[in-house]
DNA sequence: TAGATTGTTAATCGATTAACAATC
DNA sequence: TAGATTGTTAATCGATTAACAATC
């Protein structure tokens, strides 16, 4: 099956989707309509049974949705269903902040090493996870099936690295650096710019008040 | 001066804008053209010059935009031509990476304090930053004049905290807890769901080299 | 069966791109 | 002045919402 060109906003929504429906699940819901979830995610019926079309017809006419079923399935579509090994480059505060946090693990992304340019944190551990010299690189990438690389080092040195890490064979980068990484097009990247993030803060800050409801996400 | 209506789509691209000036800027580039501009950026260059026009001429006809004044424009419009105290809420690991991390400091916000549940934090400090008990947060948000708090703490805790935090005259909340907040409408809530992001990367793995160009950011 | 709610088509809305007159 | 490039209007494209026939 060659699935039909998803629109890049629908696939945005689709973990938000995950989240709710995983909230509702361990609450004990049974079944949801498209107009219930609505209310409780703040979005149209509409939009909610239009983006759930684009993968098929998980709903019932008459009934909603099944919310075990749904939860599966978009589960599935995000490619949960299956584990992921990650590196992570860079054992500072934020590398070492995402080697640590549980969360993710309970989704299927194990992380497996931390990467440091520093040789004095080579041979320590965070959480289990063992802080590697970079030139141990490669070969960890291949011996244990590295599916993510998550790039958590100044942008000074993360270009050359993500460069490094497409000649290991990596195919998924989660950058937090403050750059726009190049990559062939077989390479998936998804940045996350924190500063970026706080800067749209900053602007609804200052423009709060004035009438215009700043549309929070 | 009562700003039109500029749409969330072009928010979100402004500190990109600003990322790449700050860089040419930098580099002792004087003037560009949205031509050239666009070229670096992978975007339009219509785009680039519709999305200035909402906030005014800050280029000139025949010769493009000088990057200096371009650069403070924009910094002003997101309201970086002045310091905002913040707090974090959460000395954990994220907690933790977030106030010290440095370069949210050059950009004007400075980290004044974080709070933690845990009593045994107390006292101690994170790169100059106090760590302070959940009873001082009143006090200090008034004593502090702070702005925007960041909330980075279990979504079990979050939605009270930021009762809390709202209660308190708080009107900024950079939320890092898989919650969405629900706050009233003088009050702005900036959230960066660190596993929806993982998982949108997912769901692009999963997808690439079928043909589908993930449409990096 | 009657009622409810989906799946899906059609209408609307908004955002992006193209085009070009204004002007430096 | 001639050339370049903006500011801005018009055209296109895509995404959201509304409507309703299909169907459980």
């Amino acid at each position: 099956m060659t699935d039909k060109e998803i629109s890049r906003a629908v696939i945005k929504r689709l973990p938000r989707y995950f989240r709710y429906l995983g909230e509702l699940k361990d609450a004990g819901v049974e079944k949801i309509s498209s107009q219930e979830l609505s209310q409780i995610m703040h979005v149209t019926a509409s939009q909610i049974r239009q983006d759930l079309n684009n993968f098929g017809g998980f709903g019932q006419q008459g009934y909603g949705y099944n919310v075990k079923h749904l939860y599966d399935e978009i589960g599935r579509i995000l490619g949960l269903d299956r584990e992921h090994n990650l590196i992570i480059i860079g054992g500072g505060n934020l590398g070492s902040a995402l080697a640590g946090y549980g969360n993710f693990a309970n989704r299927g992304f194990i992380m497996k090493g931390v990467f440091d340019v520093s040789p004095s944190l080579a041979g320590q551990y965070i959480r289990n996870i063992p802080i590697l010299p970079m030139s141990a690189l490669p070969e960890f990438i291949e011996k244990n099936n590295i599916d993510i690389a998550v790039i958590a080092i100044p942008k000074t040195q993360a270009v050359a690295v993500a460069d490094t890490l497409v000649k290991c064979g990596i195919k998924a980068i989660w950058n937090f650096s403050h750059v726009d990484l190049e990559v062939p097009d077989d390479v998936v990247v998804e940045s996350v710019h924190l500063s970026e993030s706080l800067m749209r803060l900053s602007y609804n800050l200052s423009r709060v008040g004035f009438g215009e409801e700043p549309d929070n996400d």
